[in-house]
DNA sequence: CGACTCACG
DNA sequence: ACGTACGTGAGTCGT
């Protein structure tokens, strides 16, 4: 077998593996303070490549400075890029080393690029009849792509990579390897900033390559090109395209001081390698090599009672002032979770137990149960639930590590104590991962030291994080929203997921079985249209069917195939009546399998009722999340599909469900937060919204009837506004052209300039501040603001504007919900909340208390923040979800 | 585990 | 020249 040569372009890999991991880059620091999620994406990547390939000689070529022969040549090479982070730097020296105890060489040569060494050892490969990988973040280096030489470019990650052979490269841009640098020539290179020819780009440029070769012969031969503006910009930029050329060329034959004999691959350096990981605290590279973190990686350590019955309230007598308690409960789902054991304590002394049941003696369900004592906790509401299990009201949380952690920034939002409390800098506990493991081998260790150890250093890094999170909360003027929204809608969230909703499962069962019947039957007509079975539930097979043996014309592809979504079928209907039989069968399908055998999965035997879990630390708008099951997706659209809800059941003969939803509420928000007159104006007169902005945005005369297509439209655009429009996003929606939809937008922000003026102050306080705000200091850090990527900025722009509404809209119902859940329990209704859909609030009540919920609740709601338009709130009621009138 | 599709606000 | 509306969760397929 050949020999094999490894070259990885150290540089590219780095930054690649730096910004890959971008986003938890908090998370990679060691004890010194040292960044390492570079260096830790290094190595991945290194064993990823490692595990596939096996060197003989290996070498890792890094630039060695910015001064090279191309700025010589051409002052702005490289020129305008940011400054690499200083978190990025100090970590090159520590790669450096890691690349030694890896036992690969590394190498750099003054005045050339790692790509021009990297170039020239190849080309030696080549001669000395070596099989060459390339491993780069660094598209450009395609152009070294040989029989012998295959360029691995990373994708996505550091790991994921795509494999440039001459036979990739052609296929994807249907010329040579070497062609790319008469590609690069003509186009440019933005991130080397050098310009090409002027307007030519990418798609341009191959076209120019393919027909004449090279350069030099598209020069040679330049009269052949038909007269256009395309070609006086060739001519006039000759000798710009030339110098391109020289520019994007890799050297072959620079002078370096080595040879493939001097890079040997000498395979891991066991001990350098350990000494290496204990220094950088990479406990997982560690823990696979059966080695111990190095004692100052350790948590530092923690000491621990066990409880006993006998001991219990001897134990108890002891702790002093608020208390930090956790409930280990392995499963996320807290309503059925087995309970693995617990740890109370008051940062001097911590107690643990693996049996639960203790916490029902007496001395320690009242210490749980004291409204005197305060309580600090990570998940408040998994609490709440786990000891409502055991019969114990735990009160007074003080502080909730998940809660406070979440508000500070939503961006980081784990539910993993020891991930969160990485997040605040906090290195003294393990994530559960780490001690328990992960997939099939998780389990709660059977060492009494190992688990105790873990819950005591739980509860100790929740005691020790409280102040420095409330100090922050404090600079973002956030106590209030922590203290008096969110920190009291966990218990009114807790008690409407403990309460759960009543649903009648032989309802869904006959459902189901006639949804069964109908699905067999049009599987019957899907298959004698297609001529064959085949899995109508995979896309691929599907699009195989529909776009290449019905040969329906393809509409849209996906990335990995023929896009078989509802809009393209919806276009193709009436080319083939299995299009229509599709939809229906999707349609259908979904409902059996998501809302039929799902939701009977999870209806609980003991009561028949669903327990969702509502997610609090979840959504960057402040907006709550359901799952297991989901409730906020129910479906009402669809009259099939809204049958659902028939389901839905007051959990008592003679009550009935009762519903209340805010009308417009975003909008009403916008109104507020922009605080345009037209708008404004608009709700307070009780217009109907969509009417008005039509009338508005069509210039209608007053009293001019409002056909439902003008109303349709500038509904559309009310809400495209909402979610940060553009003309071509809403020309899709409403099947209009782009120019009309550009149109309609720009009468808009005419007739509403207050919007307007809104949307670029907030879009320009986020590129200020990198992050925006809802109406209770909720905060989103949109660090893509300034991105240089044009995708990702304006993502984060459309972030910036929809969020402040999103989230003010969020606040108002959790206000409500606060005050809605004090109101019943003030007037002692049997009545009780159950579900919230964002903007609704459902109810279950005895029917005599009907008529108080039809005037407590809207009431309660449209005065739960006082906006500058009124609030509207809209009620029903039923025997049934499905039936509220 | 990612991609796709589709249910909701 | 780009590539497209905001926020979610679940089921299914296929690597």
């Amino acid at each position: 077998m050949a020999k094999q040569l490894l070259l990885i372009d150290g540089n590219s890999i780095v930054f690649r593996a730096f910004f890959a991991m971008h986003n938890q880059i908090d998370k990679f620091t060691n004890k010194d303070g040292l960044h390492t999620a570079a260096i830790y994406g290094f190595k991945l990547m290194l064993d990823h490549v490692l595990g596939n390939f096996h060197p003989d000689a290996a070498l890792v070529a890094f630039d060695a400075g910015k001064v090279t022969f191309r700025t010589k040549m051409y002052d702005d090479y490289k020129g305008g890029r940011n400054k690499t982070p200083e978190e990025l730097t100090e970590q090159f020296p520590y790669v450096r080393e890691l690349v030694k105890a890896c036992g690969l060489h590394s190498y750099e040569l003054k005045n050339y690029e790692a790509d021009d060494i990297i170039g020239t050892l190849a080309k030696q490969g080549d001669e000395a009849g070596y099989e060459t990988l390339i491993v780069t973040g660094d598209r450009d280096l395609t152009q070294l792509a040989s029989d012998h030489t295959t360029v691995a470019v990373t994708h996505k990650g550091v790991t994921d990579t795509e494999h440039y052979t001459p036979e990739h490269v052609e296929e994807k841009l249907g010329i040579t390897p070497t062609q790319i640098i008469d590609m690069k020539a003509l186009m440019g290179d933005t991130s080397d900033n050098y310009p090409g020819v002027t307007k030519v780009g990418e798609k341009t440029a191959i076209k120019l390559v393919k027909q004449f070769g090279s350069v030099e012969n598209l020069y040679d031969n330049i009269n052949d090109l038909k007269k256009s503006k395309m070609k006086e910009h060739l001519i006039e930029d000759e000798d710009i395209a030339k110098q391109c050329k020289t520019l994007a060329t890799i050297l072959r034959d620079a002078p370096l001081e080595i040879g493939l004999k001097d890079i040997q691959y000498q395979g891991e350096q066991t001990e350098e390698l350990i000494a290496f990981y204990q220094q950088m605290g990479f406990k997982s590279f560690l823990a696979k090599m059966n080695v111990e973190p190095s004692e100052e990686e350790q948590a530092k350590p923690v000491e621990f009672t066990e409880f006993t019955r006998d001991n219990l309230a001897d134990e108890l007598g002891n702790l002093d002032g608020e208390l930090s308690f956790f409930l280990e409960m392995p499963d996320p789902n807290y309503h059925t979770s087995p309970f693995a054991g617990f740890v109370i304590g008051d940062g001097q002394k911590w107690l643990v137990s693996r049996d639960a049941e203790l916490l029902k003696e007496a001395p320690l369900k009242e210490l749980l149960e004291s409204t005197r004592v305060a309580k600090n906790v990570f998940n408040a509401k998994a609490q709440i639930v786990g000891l409502h299990r055991l019969g114990i009201n735990l009160q007074n949380i003080d502080f909730d590590l998940l809660l406070a952690s979440y508000l500070l920034n939503t961006n980081d939002n784990s539910n993993d104590l020891g991930q969160v409390a990485l997040e605040h800098d906090y290195h003294d506990v393990p994530t559960d991962e780490e001690v328990y493991g992960k997939g099939a081998k998780r389990a709660i260790p059977d060492d009494d030291q190992v688990f105790f150890n873990h819950l005591a250093q739980k509860a100790r890094a929740i005691n020790e994080l409280k102040d420095k999170l409330f100090k922050e909360l404090e600079e973002n003027k956030q106590i209030p929203l922590y203290t008096d929204i969110e920190l009291p809608l966990t218990r009114v969230l807790a008690k409407m997921e403990i309460t759960g909703v009543h649903v009648n499962a032989q309802t869904l069962k006959n459902m189901g079985s006639k949804l069964t019947e109908r699905l067999a039957d049009i599987e019957k007509q899907i298959y004698d249209e297609a001529g064959e079975e085949f899995n109508i539930n995979s896309t691929k097979q599907l699009g195989h069917i529909l776009f290449e043996k019905l040969k329906l014309p393809v509409i849209k592809k996906t990335k990995t195939g023929y896009s078989t979504a509802v809009d393209v079928l919806e276009k193709l209907a009436d080319q083939s009546p299995i299009v229509e039989q599709i939809l229906q069968y999707r349609q259908i399908s979904k409902l059996q399998s998501t809302y039929i055998t799902g939701l009977l999965k999870v209806i609980h035997s003991s009561d028949q009722k669903i327990h969702t879990r509502y997610l609090q630390t979840l959504t960057q708008t402040g907006r709550l999340s359901s799952v297991d099951p989901n409730l906020q997706n129910i479906p009402v659209r669809l009259p099939e599909g809204r049958l659902i809800r028939k389901a839905f059941v007051p959990s008592h003969e003679g009550w009935q469900i009762f519903s209340s939803d805010y009308s417009q509420v975003e909008l009403r928000v916008l109104a507020h937060i922009t605080g345009d007159k037209n708008l404004q104006e608009d709700f307070k007169n009780g217009e109907d919204i969509h009417a008005s902005t039509a009338r508005r945005i069509f210039h209608l005369p007053a009293g001019a009837e409002i056909d439902r297509n003008m109303r349709r439209r500038a509904k559309a655009v009310n809400f495209g506004i909402v979610y940060g429009i553009s003309d071509y996003g809403l020309a899709q929606r409403i099947h209009v052209t782009r120019s009309q939809a550009h149109e309609f937008i720009q009468n808009y922000f005419k007739e509403f300039p207050g919007v307007k003026k809104y949307i670029d102050e907030t879009i320009q306080f986020a590129r200020d501040h990198g992050y925006v705000e809802t109406i209770t200091h909720r905060r989103r850090y949109l660090p893509d603001i300034n991105a240089k990527s044009f995708n990702r900025r304006s993502f984060a722009e459309r972030t910036a504007m929809n969020t402040p509404i999103q989230g003010s809209a969020a606040d108002i119902i959790k206000i409500a919900m606060i005050r809605m859940q004090s109101e019943i329990e003030k007037r002692q209704l049997k009545a009780k909340m159950l579900l919230q859909i964002h903007d609704e609030l459902v109810f279950e009540a005895p029917a005599d208390e009907i008529p108080v919920l039809k005037k407590l609740v809207p009431q309660v709601m449209d005065s739960a923040v006082k906006l500058n338009v009124p609030l509207k709130v809209e009620s029903k009621v039923g025997d049934t979800w499905y039936d509220l009138k």
